[in-house]
DNA sequence: TTTGTTGCAAAGGGTTTGCAGGAGA
DNA sequence: TCTCCTGCAAACCCTTTGCAACAAA
C-alpha cells in the first residue's frame, strides 16, 4: 500500500482520538492533509481489511471508526457522557454462550457486546454537582 | 392511539415474522392494508415508544424491526444462514460486568449483546451436503 | 513510466419532513 | 365535528461510484 499524506493524516487522527470518529470528524482533524470524504471512506475500508481499524455503527446510523489496539477478540466500553471509548481485553460471555447453545439449539459462531456507562472522570464530575 | 388498518397491518406483519423486518419488507407483507413507507416509519416509532416493538440496526445500515415478546432485559440470537431471530431470556453478562467495573473504573449502566450462529434447521441442512 | 490514489461531482438509497386531504371516534 | 393519521412528494444525509488528473515508487 502506497504511503500518502492523506493516509498518514487519517491514521494520525484515529491515533489521537479516544473515541470513535465519524468521517467528517476525521476530515476536520487531518489538518494540512485534509482530504475529501470519499478518500477517507476508501482508505478506512482498506485499513479495516488490514486490521488497523474497526468500524462501529451508532444508533444514529452514522459509521464511526477507531484505531485497533489488539487484533484478538475484544469488546468496548463507552462513556455515555463524554463519549470516550476503551477497549476491553477480556470476554466474559463465553461461558454463558455454551449454556445458551444447549438451551436454544443454535450453534453460536460470533457475538458482539457493547457496554455503556460512565468513565471515572465523568463519575467524579457527577458527584461534584 | 387510534386504531387504523395500517397500524393493524404493521403489527400483523411483525407478529407473523420470525426475523427482523425492514420497512420495505413490512410494507410488502401488509397485504390489503399496505401503506406508504413514511406511515410505517412513523408508526414504528410510536410502537417502540410503547414498548411493542424494537429496532435493530444491521451492519448494512438498514433499520429492522421485531415485535417485543418480553419487556424485561433480554438479548437476541440470529441465524446467519436463514436470518431467523430468537429472543434469549437470560443474560449471562452480569457477572463479568462487575469484574469489568473494577478493572476499568467505568460504572456500567447498559449493555447490548448480539449473538450470531446457525439455528438447528440450518445445522442439519448443512450436514446433508 | 507505471499504476495506485485522490478530487470532484454526481448518483444512490434509506429515512425524515411538510402539508393537504382523509378517516377514526 | 375535531383531531389524529395517511399519502405523496420532496428534502435530507451519509455513503458510494465514475472518471479524469495526479503523485508515489
Amino acid at each position: 500500500m502506497r504511503q500518502t499524506p492523506q493516509r498518514e493524516g487519517i491514521l494520525r487522527a484515529l491515533n489521537a482520538a479516544d473515541r470513535p470518529l465519524s468521517v467528517e470528524e476525521i476530515s476536520s482533524r487531518m489538518g494540512e492533509d485534509r482530504s475529501g470524504l470519499p478518500t477517507i471512506y476508501r482508505n478506512l475500508e482498506r485499513f479495516i481489511k488490514e486490521g488497523w481499524a474497526e468500524n462501529i455503527l451508532g444508533q444514529d446510523q452514522v459509521m464511526r471508526f477507531v484505531r485497533c489496539n489488539t487484533n484478538h477478540h475484544h469488546h468496548h466500553v463507552q462513556c455515555e457522557s463524554c463519549g470516550r471509548m476503551v477497549e476491553v481485553d477480556f470476554c466474559g460471555v463465553e461461558d454463558s454462550i455454551r449454556q445458551l447453545e444447549i438451551s436454544s439449539g443454535f450453534r453460536i459462531t460470533r457475538h458482539q457486546l457493547s457496554l455503556f456507562g460512565l468513565c471515572t472522570d465523568c463519575q467524579s464530575a457527577e458527584k461534584r454537582h
